[in-house]
RNA sequence: GGAGAGAUGGCAGAGUGGUCGAUUGCGGCGGACUCGAAAUCCGUUGUAGGGCUUGUUUCUACCGAGGGUUCGAAUCCCUCUCUCUCCGCCA
């Protein structure tokens, strides 16, 4: 959420960011109820400075057995208004909060100017896209040929878009988490394992809701939501808290599944593992001092990029462009690796720093030299999801009769295996 | 699920209707003493929002959260959340 003060001090720059990220929040609107509130709010302090008074002086007079009955009367008066005045600060505050939660993040000026996703800027280009001396098969057709996914049965028991992984194919799913959270703990992060489930203050602090509340799972018995990342919980970890200005960046690296509705998005990317219900991923979430969470976000970004580079799969890294950036960040890298056969990039990290935008719903502040508290900034990037990763491990290192070479860096977390021949290992 | 106890400033812990933003202790900060430190003594000590003459200024709010009673609530009443103890159930 981005401060009143600030949207009152760079109101065009807001209104021109809403234009880009197509985004309707009306400003005017916000200025205009924030400008009520203040007036009624100078009317409301001077009648509470009179009641504060005037209490004082029944005090007083009942002390000295003097009658204070006139007195009463008049404050039964005063009050009566003072609540009503308060009432109606109470519905100009929610009705302005209502619309500023839906004001998206400013960009930072490093950011590429765009119109859409076509606009992104490739940065970087890593790794050779394997040659096969065959036609390279896609995922779905491996894994079946293996037997390492169950689609049909997923949907049976659960609905399409929950998928079973078999015996090799699960082993492989969880070297995966376990070789992820051992190369991020190397790399200085704490490891954290989150409840699964959150309440609706920590999915309103990361920003889910209010703007993307039907793509999250809500259990209505217990007002409980399914994360859709595990940077819900753990960004949340030190809500209203301030953290020791020695102690930043604080760094935590967690393991979770993710459930996500995924509504409105059938057609495209749904083929197979490339667009699920539950899916597995290990996130990386940093607290940084904002002198220097860009130097943060360039390093969480080398952090996500080690796991491709170790798995030997060819990655490119974009930065989005404005108008492609999501609500809540004010950049943001996409990582996409090379899918052999889906020929596709596929999206498989986004890093992302916030800014001071969700430590501002959360209230996460530290003290500069031990001086005003000052929100910190909330970054975070995928480390990355499993799915799309075994997406591109089965068809890069698909052999000529059907068979998947074991990635090297895996083999230790699959008792050395080398070769994925059927799902009975 | 049932019964009970509790939630107060960075921490500990008083306060049960009227100068209570809140006694006190610890911690922090400043100073004295000291070559320096410890000990001791003295002083100081939160957050947020607003007004204006922008000031070591003034006002308002904040004692888990939200309502209520009252001229006035940390204090009384209601609802909720969380913590602890006991009982029941259970991976």
């Amino acid at each position: 959420m981005l401060d009143i003060k600030f949207i009152r001090e760079n109101t065009q720059k807001v209104k021109d960011v809403c234009k880009i990220k197509k985004d309707d929040a009306n400003i005017d609107k916000i200025l205009e109820l924030d400008d009520e509130r203040k007036k009624i709010l100078v009317e409301v302090e001077e009648l509470k400075h009179q009641r504060n008074d005037a209490s004082l002086e029944i005090a007083a007079k009942k002390k000295n057995k003097e009658d204070a009955s006139e007195l009463i009367a008049d404050m039964q008066y005063v009050s009566a208004k003072i609540r009503e005045l308060d009432e109606k600060i109470n519905e100009i505050i929610a009705a302005r909060d209502e619309i500023m939660a839906r004001v998206p993040n400013i960009p930072h000026e490093s950011v590429p100017r765009g119109e859409s996703e076509k606009d992104n800027v490739v940065r970087e280009e890593w790794g050779k896209k394997p040659v096969f001396d065959f036609e390279p098969k896609d995922h779905l057709t491996i894994a079946e040929n293996l037997e390492i996914f169950d689609f049909p049965r997923g949907a049976k028991i659960s609905g399409s878009g929950f998928p079973v992984l078999r015996g090799a194919g699960a082993r492989l799913n969880r070297a995966l988490i376990d070789f992820f959270l051992d190369a991020h703990r190397k790399n200085g992060y704490t490891e954290i394992q989150p409840p699964f489930f959150v309440n609706a203050q920590s999915a309103f602090g990361t920003g889910q809701i209010p703007k993307s509340k039907e793509q999250m799972y809500y259990a209505g018995e217990d007002d409980l939501y399914a994360i859709p990342t595990a940077e819900v919980p753990v960004t949340n970890l030190y809500r209203d808290e301030y953290i020791d200005e020695k102690n930043l960046p604080v760094k935590m690296c967690a393991y979770s599944a993710c459930f996500r509705r995924e509504a409105g998005s059938y057609g495209k990317d749904t083929k197979g593992f490339l667009r699920v219900h539950q899916f597995d991923k290990v996130e990386l979430v940093k607290l940084a001092h904002p002198d220097n969470s860009y130097n943060e976000l360039e390093s969480l970004r080398k952090d996500a990029e080690i796991i491709l580079q170790k798995l030997e799969l060819p990655y490119r890294v974009l930065a989005l462009c404005d108008a492609d950036l999501s609500f809540a960040a004010a950049k943001c890298y996409d990582l996409e690796v090379w899918a052999a056969g889906e020929k596709k990039w596929l999206e498989v990290s986004s890093c992302s720093n916030f800014e001071a935008f969700q430590a501002t719903r959360i209230n996460i502040r530290f003290r500069r030299n031990g001086g005003k508290p000052e929100f910190v900034h909330t970054l975070n990037g995928s480390g990355v999801a499993t799915a799309r990763i075994l997406v591109a491990i089965l068809e890069n290192y698909q052999t000529k009769d059907g068979a998947v070479i074991v990635p090297k860096v895996l083999r230790p977390y699959m008792d050395g295996l080398e070769e994925i021949a059927n799902s009975r290992i």
